[in-house]
DNA sequence: AAGTGGTCTAGACCACTAT
DNA sequence: TAGTGGTCTAGACCACTTT
């Protein structure tokens, strides 16, 4: 043990021997593969309480740097590629910056099911839809493109809400309205078409991200999709794994 | 309250309490945006103790359906598609099936640093490297394409080691070695080039994901880097918001 | 049998928010 | 000031792994 627990300091007691740990298994002296002394231990070593230890390990376990194997022991993790996770930060660093950002609608009509469309919203060919296609700016340069379709459904009445700033801005702003209880999106690699390039001012052929999604509603049934497509210098995808500062 | 914990179940009652929460919100009783009973209520109600309502609750933090608020309450949070993650499911699903999965090491050679590899590794153009080409083959069909770069360090005796079944090979099978302290990753949309294409049997100008690897060593020094090249219908990038069952 | 993590109690006090 | 979540105690018992 070489640092202490300072009980009357700004930082929680947790927080701190998570720290400490850390800066243990950075410093080599639980290297990884290897079992870190247990909650007990622990627990006796900084006088604190138990429960304050497995809330300490807990922070390094969800952090990916600790395993808990239940009668074995807490084991520092190996590296491992499977487990790390993308999150769409850049999105979201894009539509908080609600001042740099504008919306442009190109399109926005009332229009019939293709069959994609039906299939995906769950209706037959033909019956109506409202179509949106919009261009993201920032700075006043074309960034993302985005075309949704939404359900028209004579029982919600709200249609009118949804075509200005209902849920289809709202997954862009961050939030969908109350009226969606699951999603599912799907990353999809793919390349810009003539008319995608022409309005994100890039060659066509460009690889970028399709962000592809379904909405549904608390009767499960889907009432929403479309899709966002955006370079790569747009939409950076990059994650960190182990121990960094 | 509807459902009582039964303390006798092999389920333990955090997660009976969860799950009842869950349900309850599925079911409209508290709507997104609006608050959930307090802990103590919940506490009360439930009879059981303030740590395991914490317990719950914190379970369905931590799956995006809950927000606490100190000082406020605990808040039924509305969907949104920027908090969404992607994990790498599918690299693991394929590495793990060990039966099903071949490597087919294409080239394994000692060579000089290029000017980008001489960046990324914290080299100078001209050291030494070691350059490993592969497939990976999923029922005998080619599904990954692999090239990775490893520093030729003379402090580092294991170089034999690390070529047969080292860290390169652990990136694929889901663990670095233990002498991988960091590593960062990144995403990117590309198309097939004309080699890679017809190594994984697909026409060229295919759109594909490229997963880029930088790893360090417990010097925080770069000692690898490489990518992962793949078409999307082998690495499926999907997530799911909200409530599902 | 001994040791480990997993769950749980029944409180306590603190920091923060709303009124 | 009252109510909320955030932290913490000092134990207890259980499920599981190892010896």
């Amino acid at each position: 043990m070489r640092q202490r627990i300072d009980k009357h300091r700004f930082e929680p007691a947790y927080a701190q021997l998570a720290s400490i740990l850390r800066n243990q298994i950075a410093e080599g002296v639980y290297p990884p593969g290897e079992k870190i002394p247990s909650e007990s231990t622990i627990s006796k070593e900084y006088g604190v309480s138990p429960m304050t230890v497995r809330q300490a390990i807990g922070v390094l376990t969800e952090q990916g740097l600790l395993d808990r194997i239940q009668g074995s022991g807490t084991f520092v993790k190996k590296l491992s590629i499977t487990e790390s996770r993308f999150e769409l930060n850049s999105l979201r660093e894009i539509f908080q910056d609600s001042a740099g950002t504008q919306i442009k609608v190109l399109q926005l009509s009332l229009g019939r099911a293709d069959a994609r469309t039906a299939e995906k919203l769950d209706l037959s060919v033909g019956q109506r839809v409202i179509l949106i296609r919009r261009i993201l700016l920032r700075a006043g340069r074309p960034v993302m493109f985005h075309e949704g379709n939404v359900r028209c459904d004579p029982t919600r009445p709200v249609v009118e809400a949804e075509l200005s700033i209902g849920p289809l801005s709202e997954l862009f702003t961050g939030h969908c309205d109350g009226s969606v209880k699951k999603g599912e999106l799907e990353l999809i690699p793919t390349v810009l078409g003539e008319t995608e390039a022409g309005l994100l001012g890039h060659a066509p052929g460009t690889p970028a991200f399709r962000l592809e999604y379904v909405v549904y509603d608390f009767d499960n049934a889907p009432f929403g999709w479309g899709w966002f497509v955006a370079p790569p210098e747009v939409f950076r995808l990059k994650t960190h794994l182990g121990l960094w500062e």
